[in-house]
DNA sequence: GCTATACTTCGATAGCTATCGAACTTTGTA
DNA sequence: TACAAAGTTCGATAGCTATCGAAGTATAGC
C-alpha cells in the first residue's frame, strides 16, 4: 500500500531484531519507561525547553534500583527502540521512531 | 506515582498482561508463528473452507521440534495473543484480537 | 481393534535475566 | 578543591526459558 510506504518510512528489519525489540518491552519496569518516553514524545514540546524524558525521573519514580534503571535503559537502546543523550547533569531519553514503526507496522499489517 | 499506576490509556490490559504479551513475541520463533497467524488473518478466507492457521505447518517449517512448537503455541495462547480450537486431526490458530489492538494503540499513540 | 498421524507431557539442561549492594565515574556547584 | 548528585559497572544469585528426546494421548481411517 502506497500510503503505508509514506507513513511508515521503510525500516526493515530481521525476525530477530523484531524479537529483541519485543523481548525489551517485556518487562514491566522497562515497558513503563518505553511508554512513559512514547507519552513524553507525543506532547511534542519545543526542542528548546525540552529536556527530554529524564532517567533521573525513572529512578525516582519506579520501585527499582538505579542499577537496574540503568540496565533497562541500556537494553532499550540495544534494542533500538530509544536513544539517549547527556545534557549536563542528566541523561536524556528519546524515541527511536523506526522500531516503533516497524513493530506497529508489524501489529497492524503489512 | 504516575508510573506504577494505570494512569494511562487502553486501560483494557495491565502493565504487566502486556509486557507478557510483548514477552510472547520475544522469541524469534514464536514471532514467526504469530506473524503467520496474522497473515492467515488478513487474507481472510471464508469461514467455511478456511483450516485456520495449522499448528501442523508450524512444525514442518520451523527447524525446531514438535514439543517446542506445542509449547510456543501455548505461550502464545497463555499471553492472549491466540486462541486455538481443535478440528478433527489438526489444531488450527486464530487471532485474539484485543490484545493485537492493545498493543497496536500502546505503540500507535492514543 | 490396529496403525499412523498430530500433537502433548515430562524431565533435563544450558543459557539468559532482573535485581541487588557496593564501589566507581562523571558532572555541577560551593 | 571538595562535596554532592546522577548514573554506571561489577559480582553475585535466584529464577526463568528454549530446546531436546522419550514417552504418552487423541483422532482418523482401515
Amino acid at each position: 500500500m502506497y500510503m503505508t510506504d509514506a507513513v511508515y518510512p521503510s525500516a526493515e528489519f530481521s525476525d530477530d531484531e523484531l524479537a529483541l525489540a519485543f523481548k525489551a518491552l517485556s518487562n514491566p519496569n522497562r515497558l513503563r519507561i518505553y511508554r512513559e518516553i512514547l507519552r513524553h514524545e507525543r506532547h511534542d514540546v519545543g526542542p528548546e525547553d525540552d529536556a527530554g524524558c529524564l532517567v533521573f525521573d525513572f529512578i525516582n519514580k519506579l520501585d527499582i534500583g538505579a542499577p537496574t534503571v540503568s540496565h533497562h535503559v541500556k537494553e532499550l537502546v540495544r534494542a533500538g527502540l530509544i536513544r539517549v543523550e547527556r545534557n549536563g547533569k542528566y541523561l536524556s531519553c528519546y524515541l527511536n521512531a523506526p522500531m516503533r514503526n516497524a513493530m506497529a507496522v508489524l501489529l497492524n499489517n503489512v
